[in-house]
Order: structure tokens, then sequence, then C-alpha cells
DNA sequence: AACTTTTTCAACCGCGCCCAG
DNA sequence: ACTGGGCGCGGTTGAAAAAGT
């Protein structure tokens, strides 16, 4: 006994959305709000599946999305999340304001992947192609300075995954002919990622405040009004600074990424 | 100009999670 | 505790556009 269909798929239009459709669509959302995508295309005089309605709805015609192309501000800070995340692309989405999930899995697969192998990196675990990478060890995303070891054996047995490759014949080609690839033969892209260099953490009084303290996730990510904020709670009570990374996770165990989810 | 190949990205599909009953 | 509906996510597909021959 399978699940009932999420509609009635004889007397649904498929395919692309013509002009009348968005029209129709962003007209009732306007009065309605969101929400309640299996009875909105009735209600809205829709021949289409309310998830189809809902994809239309939050990766093209919501007026709050960004149009155009990705700056390299927003490449390297989709990588960093990346390679904390994984393909979890509705949270790394959550950090790139008007920009959807599924433009930026478009957009890793289409020129992410690509820049990283051209600079000699695998990017599905983020560490130079020449590794071996059938059955790795990949450290629990852990901020700790460069050294500090698991302790404790058996939780490091815990963490070994499989890491596939998945390297095409076009992307092997890349690779070898990376000149990066020549130049960086010992590349160590460690998970454990430290602060861009060069970067000017004094250009806000927010900032300015912090400069001698770390900063947390939300003011790393340029979000630092949110009540995801740490950082004042943390400056209100210097004695007991938590340690935090770049990212403004507290360094003191293992990232759960569950915490990072937009609220 | 015509055809083929490659790339891009909007849309679809199926699964898993959450929650109300 | 169990079940089913609704929603959201991530992987995949395929049409359109761009690039190459």
């Amino acid at each position: 006994m399978g699940r009932s269909p999420c509609c009635e798929k004889a007397h649904t239009n498929k395919g692309a959305w013509t002009k009348e459709e968005d029209e129709r669509l962003i007209a009732y959302i306007r009065t309605h709000g969101e929400g309640c995508w299996r009875s909105l295309p009735n209600a809205a005089g829709l021949l289409r599946c309310g998830k189809s309605c809902r994809l239309r709805w939050i990766n093209y015609l919501r007026p709050d999305l960004k149009r155009g192309n990705f700056t390299e501000e927003e490449d390297e800070l989709i990588i960093k999340l990346h390679s904390l995340l994984g393909n979890k692309w509705s949270l790394i989405a959550g950090r790139l304001p008007g920009r959807t999930d599924n433009e930026i899995k478009n957009y890793w697969n289409t020129h992410i992947r690509r820049k990283l192998l051209s600079r000699g990196i695998n990017p599905t675990p983020h560490r130079p192609v020449n590794e071996p990478s059938t059955t790795q060890k990949v450290t629990t995303i852990s901020f700790g300075v460069a050294g500090n070891k698991i302790k404790d054996e058996e939780d490091q047995k815990m963490i070994n995954v499989r890491a596939e490759s998945g390297l095409s014949q076009l992307e092997d080609e890349i690779i070898s002919s990376s000149p990066f690839r020549e130049q960086c033969p010992d590349l160590n892209l460690e998970l454990g990622i430290s602060p861009p260099s060069g970067q000017n953490y004094q250009q806000s009084h927010h900032d300015q405040d912090l400069k001698q303290s770390p900063r947390c996730f939300a003011c790393s990510l340029r979000i630092q009004n949110s009540k995801e904020c740490n950082c004042s709670k943390n400056n209100n009570n210097l004695g007991n600074i938590a340690k935090y990374n770049f990212l403004g996770l507290k360094t003191n165990g293992v990232l759960d990424y569950r915490t990072l989810e937009s609220k």
C-alpha cells in the first residue's frame, strides 16, 4: 500500500511555467501568503501540483531573490560551507540571502566543482585529488588547533566514512592539466579552516569591539544583527569566553550541522 | 549556415522527517 | 505507539542555449 499521490497527476500541467501561471501564483501568494501548498493550486486556479507551485515560488518567483552571477565572495562562502556541511544545500542557502538551494546546487555542480578541480582539490571530500580516496579517514569537523588529535581511538573508528571521489574523465583531465596541482603537490586542505588572510575585521563598530576576540558564526556571515549573534553575549562575559573559530562555532568539539539550521 | 556536442538550470521525482489525529 | 498527510530536501532529468566543428 503506497502513499497517495500528492496531486491528481492526470489533471495537472507539467514542464515549464507560463507567464500566466506565474502571475496567478504570485497574485495568490500576495493575497493569501505562503503555505498550504497542497490546496493552493485549486484555490489559485492552477492546474499544477502543490509541490510544483512551491518550487516555482521558492526558486523563481519570490521577490527577495537575488538575480545575477555569484560573486567571488559568495563562491568562497559556498566552498567553505560545503566543506562543513556537505550537500546540505538548504542549509548553505540559508546563509546566502537571496539564493536558493536549487540555485546553489546547480552552481556548485556546474561552476564550483570545476573550479576546485582546477585547483587540484577533489570537491567531494575537499581534499587534494592525489590523495587516496577509496576509504578515507575524515576527521569529524573539528576546529581545534592543528594537531589536536581525537583521543579516543573508538571515536576515531566511528568517524571513518567512505568518501567516493566520483570523478569523471573530463574532471580527471582538468586535474591532470592543472598548473595549481604542480605548484602545490602536497596541498593539504584540512577542514580546520583559518580566518581568511587579509580580512579586515574592523569594518564596523561591531567588529571593532571584537578585534581582540573571536567572532561568532553570525558575524562571520555578516548577519551580526541577527539573534544568532553570540558576540554581544560573549563580550558581556569576557572572563568566560568560549573559543570560536572564524565561523563562530565553538571549538570545544564536533560540529553538529543541525545547529546551523536556518530558523 | 547547418549540424553536433556540451553546458546550464528550471523543474520533476521520490524519499524521509515531522506532526496531528 | 501507530498511521497518514504535508512539506522540504537532495538527486536527477531534459529542454534550451551556447559553443564548437
